[in-house]
DNA sequence: TTACATATGTTCGGTACCGCACAGACATAG
DNA sequence: CTATGTCTGTGCGGTACCGAACATATGTAA
């Protein structure tokens, strides 16, 4: 089974009135995400803003030593690119696809143009940067107070509101390099979850059993982060008639 | 000595152009920032934005358990209350005066309608954002990475850099609070530098007397981030003629 | 089926930091 | 000058996590 694509999984883009979506759709463009792909590296200039669909995108940054961590995530909720619109054009952080998918792009010229028409998409590209930047303090707050096992039940129920599936195909070594930890600290965490019963994982495949039980576990960042998302993006979520 | 207040202190104001800056001066008000004064706590409503001169404020996120965290600091090169413009209005994070000093403030009205003029003003407030957001990136891998000692001196750094002088008022709890420690980690982290030669400190002061010193010990995040805010905002920095 | 690359499990010593407790030093108000 | 509250110094045991080394399991391709 395999649904059609559709720039309307993406909820920035359903969210659009039927004549700014369909100028805009005129450019957009389906891109197939294979896993680990940078979209950027630090300083590199974008060429297009990138929609996703199906496809999650890591936004992160790597320290001189080679140490990496997360600063937030991009799904179907979002989209990778911000600086394009904020004026900066590029960041010394990296963005990589870190569950397989689709987005659809979108020329940066052409988002820029779209941004400076000063409509509901430059309203919803700037409150979806605001819920970006939530994530991100609310990362820097989690990464120092919280522990290995509390970040990866985040991590997990983040990426499962992101995607259709229970079933997420990551190795450990990779979510370790998200949490900025190393690979024997996922081991541990992922091992005391499973033997909770809250998930199930064999190479490569992590398949979530109980969302609630890894919601009893998590930290609060969760739910924070999600909220703000709620609060911030949900009153636009779907075009009428869509 | 005591400088005359001008809203030109605060570069963003300083590099409006002559015509936008007096529509805005106008409605700007000088206040005075006390140590420890909350500008606003998670949720709040909103209902001015701050330009700092000589204050600066700390933006962090406090958890259930009381546990703090600072994600940003902003001085003299910024203003507190993005999300006046971004359209979210709050945020789950708090500000507070973390170095007494002023700042003008501006109504949110007034800033909303600025920031929709699409004009200088606007391309200022979002590249200052892009910049805040590096920050915070920044702020959570070295939160994960980098030692105690290393962000003292990150932030000792940026501290400094936004105030004229190398006397900072502030004890090792407060400092403690904002890089998410406790202060016994402050204490020792601080001897160090102080055997080092770096700093001076007697009770709720900190004198820096090798900025080179400092430079040396700090982590790369202080140099990518302060890098960062040249590049995005230095063109701009004084209007002609100032 | 076998070989191979990759993913995961386990152990070990080391360290940075925590939480707590308390002692001393300093600044200011009375 | 003295009292009081605040700030700083120090020591102690505990823990979460690190770095490295190595064993074992599992999917894939010849």
């Amino acid at each position: 089974m395999r649904l059609p694509h559709s720039p309307n999984q993406n909820h920035l883009l359903a969210a659009l009135p039927a004549t700014d979506f369909e100028r805009v759709a005129a450019h957009l463009e389906l891109v197939a995400m294979p896993l680990g792909e940078y979209l950027y590296e630090p300083d590199e200039q974008l060429r297009h803003a990138y929609f996703p669909t199906t496809a999650i995108v890591s936004l992160h940054y790597v320290t001189e030593s080679g140490a990496s961590a997360e600063t937030a995530g991009v799904g179907n909720e979002g989209v990778v690119g911000i600086a394009l619109f904020m004026g900066g054009d590029t960041t010394p952080s990296s963005a990589m696809v870190q569950t397989a998918g689709y987005a659809y792009r979108l020329e940066s010229r052409m988002l820029k143009q779209e941004f400076n028409r000063a409509g509901l998409m430059q309203n919803l590209l700037l409150r979806y940067t605001q819920a970006l930047m939530t994530q991100m303090s609310l990362t820097a707050a989690c990464n120092r107070h919280h522990s290995i096992e509390q970040r990866l039940c985040r991590w997990l129920l983040l990426t499962l509101d992101r995607v259709p599936t229970q079933d997420l195909v990551i190795t450990q070594e990779q979510i370790a390099i998200m949490l900025g930890v190393r690979r024997e600290g996922i081991t541990e965490a992922a091992g005391n979850l499973q033997r909770a019963g809250d998930i199930h994982y064999r190479r490569g495949h992590i398949t979530v059993l109980d969302r609630f039980g890894l919601e009893a576990s998590v930290c609060e960042c969760y739910g924070v982060v999600k909220k703000e998302f709620d609060r911030l993006l949900c009153d636009v979520k779907y075009r009428k008639g869509l």
